[in-house]
DNA sequence: CGCAGCAGAGAACGCTCGTTCTCCCGCCGA
DNA sequence: TCGGCGGGAGAACGAGCGTTCTCTGCTGCG
């Protein structure tokens, strides 16, 4: 099995096992058993445990953020884009197998011993402010909007985490609506 | 030592290195050397360490709410009061120790894989969003605003932990005066 | 003063798990 | 065909930890 089928296996299986269990319940050996990469591969491709949960949020968070701004992006009104980030979380938040935002899981699980698990949630945290600061500045609305949506946004993760509804992603997609309304006048 | 006495210790000690650390990550030793409580007492106590994670976050979600409460009320005006829950959250942010909500990390490390665990959470959640809601239901303002304003103090809580920025309750707050000028129209 | 019983200290047990090692098979070049 | 070598399976090792057990000393009562 050449090398980058082994890691992007590796990494298939973590994301799985990591993503609905959390990192400590998932043994080594269950990646093993998932991928089909032997141990002595793992631990070449990744020399501890630590740097496999680094790569799958690394990899999660790419992939996380591009089909978001492919969902953004099928949406033309710069107003309307804005809004759309929660159609966007309202499909993930249904979908079956949600658990949550895997970076605020890994920071309750890991922010407080890992720094190289921090410095990731703080990075995928930082790009998804960041790329709901440009939507909001190319709508032409004031930058503290940008602040806010994207509050709105963690808390509905958080929310819909907890009591597995979907709802959340209305709510907060409502709030925007009114906000934006309250900054045209 | 008195019974009450031993299970208050195993409480503070439970508290202060499970919210500091990360409940896996501290071992019932590590409760006992703090708490002075021996690992005999301790097991009478809690029959095993789930029961004393579920007994600290049950006992933290009465003070917490209680504090929040005490904050709230010295506001008269009740459209202050739904603000005045942002005051006291960034009071907390700027707390030396603070290390986000405790219910949402615990959710985040033991959600998956701890039914009980995973209720307290939901009851805790479920308790600060009623008493948001009927902070806004006093103010005469409609219940959506409530949905609205629980997402943005999620969302702040979360922002503030990974960050580790008081931030996000001041713009927490000026979204939630915003909602509330927006209704008042 | 003597004894029964409780409580604490800490060793012990069993399990999990991250990481490494051993053994063996199959392939590839000479 | 033969030798070595890369890789897989899985045992082994060592640490951590939840939970229980043992021993010892103290206390309170007769």
């Amino acid at each position: 099995m050449d090398s980058t089928v082994a890691t992007g296996r590796a990494l298939d299986a973590a994301e799985e096992l990591f993503y609905r269990q959390g990192v400590q319940t998932v043994g080594m050996d269950d990646i093993r058993a998932v991928s089909g990469v032997s141990l002595k591969r793992l631990y070449q491709l990744f020399p501890a445990k630590e740097r496999l949960v680094e790569a799958y949020l690394e990899r999660r968070d790419v992939r996380w953020r591009e089909r978001l701004a492919e969902h953004v992006e099928q949406h033309e009104d710069p107003e309307r884009r804005v809004v759309a980030v929660f159609d966007q979380l309202g499909e993930w938040f249904g979908e079956p197998g949600f658990n949550g935002c895997a970076w605020i899981n890994s920071y309750g699980e890991l922010g407080a011993t890992s720094e190289p698990v921090a410095r990731q949630v703080r990075l995928h945290k930082a790009a998804f402010k960041e790329y709901v600061a440009n939507l909001v500045a190319r709508a032409g609305l004031p930058a503290d909007l940008g602040e806010h949506v994207f509050l709105l946004a963690e808390g509905a993760m958080v929310s819909a985490a907890i009591t597995g509804s979907t709802a959340p992603a209305a709510h907060a997609a409502e709030a925007t609506r009114l906000l934006i309304a309250a900054h045209r006048r």
